[in-house]
RNA sequence: GUAGGCAUAGCUCAGUUGGUUAGAGCACCAGAUUGUGGUUCUGGGGGUCGUGGGUUCGAGCCCCAUUGCUUACCCCA
């Protein structure tokens, strides 16, 4: 059999054991701040039903589902005239009645309707689970990737915007970032705008388009807008918001002005000033909180704030985004219940801490001690201190007896091991054991008692 | 879906106007050291130059096709 050339799929990665412990790292001191908030994990499956996911994301969403095939002899099945057409999506929809999950939040809202009558409400739940997207990979942008989300249902509290807040400022210092913004916004301030100019069914257009001013500057969102039909007029007036300047007091007074026509601009005027109260009270650690209207992202679902956060101290995209949507829910039929959430970017979390030499030193040791013997009796020999040095919380390997000492040795090195127990005939017939300090060399005689209480 | 770039050892990459037997670093294996890693020295294994065709006396290099990877746009977070 011919042998094939080991790959993974594109835009999949393998994650080393070195990588693991730094992944890790990462997902636990997240998970620590959910638990912090009052977060409670849960898992959904990495399938979903199809009817479940498609439709959820828009058109092009849809495309970016990975489908499953179905079992067994799928094209029996399938009406005679869609296999003649030759119609690649009705086709797909016959032999495919599942999907790999595109994001942690769609999920969420079908396990919610599922599980209401368990569910305490408010409820809130994080999950830290990979998510697959038949993506063109590129830089920051995998076709496998995880999300870590908290989100609350059942609560229309500005507190838990705040905590939100609270939540990626506390994560984030945890993790060793030392400058980086958390932008807000709110929906209700881009409908008001909308409304202010008379463009309320263009809003989609009209944040699109401004959710660019960084990216491709005044101009370029000016000439967007104005192929989208929207008038120099229009355009005069949008102006002074786009370009909002000073402090996010200032900034929201000069809002407010701009909105005044508009109820529902006010509105979201008032939550952002109400957040912004919350936090005056617990003072953040690190993020700096900035008002962005020019922050429009995710906007198919959400009704309220938008959360997004970037580092300042690399070139990255955003490293977490969420916000407040207002019906989740009701596409599977229950209705009224509102819900919130963030989302952490992992991977490009991992990025950011690797360019900026940001994880723990030593990190990567995970055994302490290996015990080298050179045969079976040593190996027999060895077994008691194996246990004891366990029975300590000690992480300890023994090697299996039959390899060169020097292979021994090489092992630790390469494993990181800081210490190394010799048991040969010397040590077994003294009971003095041979116990070496791999980072500094240095070798000292030690009865097996002595070494666990020295590593105790 | 649109456009560009790249493809040479396990990895990162050199390779001159097209010219003998395609190189380096790292990694790996062995020895110096038959009970000692990391450091040092010596030696070694490893390549259908992505694949297929073409031009040429001669192709890693030029041309065409194809596959894979990658970057950007659209989109998405």
């Amino acid at each position: 059999m011919a042998s094939i050339k080991p790959s993974v799929p594109k835009g999949t990665r393998d994650f080393s054991p070195a990588e693991m412990v730094k992944r890790n790292y990462i997902f636990d001191t997240i998970k620590s701040v959910f638990r912090k908030y009052g977060y409670q994990q849960i898992e959904t499956p990495t399938m979903e039903n199809s009817s479940t996911l498609m439709g959820k994301y828009g058109e092009e969403g849809d495309k970016l589902i990975f489908k499953v095939l179905n079992s067994g002899d799928y094209l029996a099945k399938v009406d005679e005239q869609k296999l003649i057409e030759r119609n690649s999506n009705s086709v797909a929809v016959a032999i495919s009645e599942k999907a790999l999950r595109y994001d942690l939040t769609v999920p969420f809202a079908r396990y919610v309707v599922q599980h209401q009558n368990e569910i305490t409400f408010p409820f809130k739940r994080f999950q830290v689970q990979p998510v697959w997207r038949a993506d063109r990979p590129q830089r920051g942008r995998y076709r496998e990737f995880y999300q870590c989300d908290a989100d609350v249902v059942g609560s229309d509290s500005l507190l838990n915007e705040a905590e939100f807040i609270m939540i990626y400022d506390e994560a984030l210092t945890k993790l060793g970032l030392k400058d980086f913004s958390i932008k807000i916004n709110n929906r209700k301030i881009l409908s008001g705008i909308a409304q202010v100019i008379d463009k309320a069914d263009n809003i989609i257009d009209l944040t699109v388009a401004i959710d660019k001013l960084d990216k491709i500057g005044l101009d370029g969102v000016i000439k967007e807008l104005l192929e989208k039909g929207f008038t120099d007029a229009d355009i005069d007036k949008l102006k002074p918001v786009i370009l909002l300047e000073g402090n996010n007091t200032e900034k929201l007074s000069s809002l407010r002005e701009a909105l005044a026509q508009s109820q529902i601009g006010l509105k979201g005027c008032d939550e952002i000033e109400t957040v912004f109260g919350y936090i005056e009270r617990c003072p953040l650690q690190t993020a700096k909180l900035e008002l962005d209207i020019t922050l429009a992202r995710g906007l198919n679902y959400y009704t309220g704030a938008i959360f997004e956060v970037k580092t300042n101290e690399v070139n990255m995209g955003s490293i977490g985004g969420g916000g407040r949507y207002d019906d989740l829910t009701g596409m599977f039929g229950l209705k009224g219940l509102t819900g919130a959430g963030i989302s952490f970017g992992a991977d490009r979390i991992y990025d950011v801490l690797e360019e900026l030499n940001l994880f723990p030193a030593g990190s990567n040791q995970t055994t302490r001690v290996l015990i080298c013997n050179f045969d079976k009796e040593g190996e027999l020999y060895s077994l008691p201190l194996l246990q004891a040095l366990r029975r300590n919380n000690i992480n300890t390997e023994l090697y299996p007896a039959g390899a060169k000492i020097k292979k021994q040795m090489e092992y630790a090195n390469n494993k990181n091991i800081p210490y190394v127990v010799v048991v040969g005939g010397d040590e077994m017939q003294t009971g003095l054991l041979t116990f070496k300090d791999m980072t500094s060399g240095v070798q000292e005689k030690l009865t097996a008692d002595e070494i666990v209480a020295k590593l105790n």
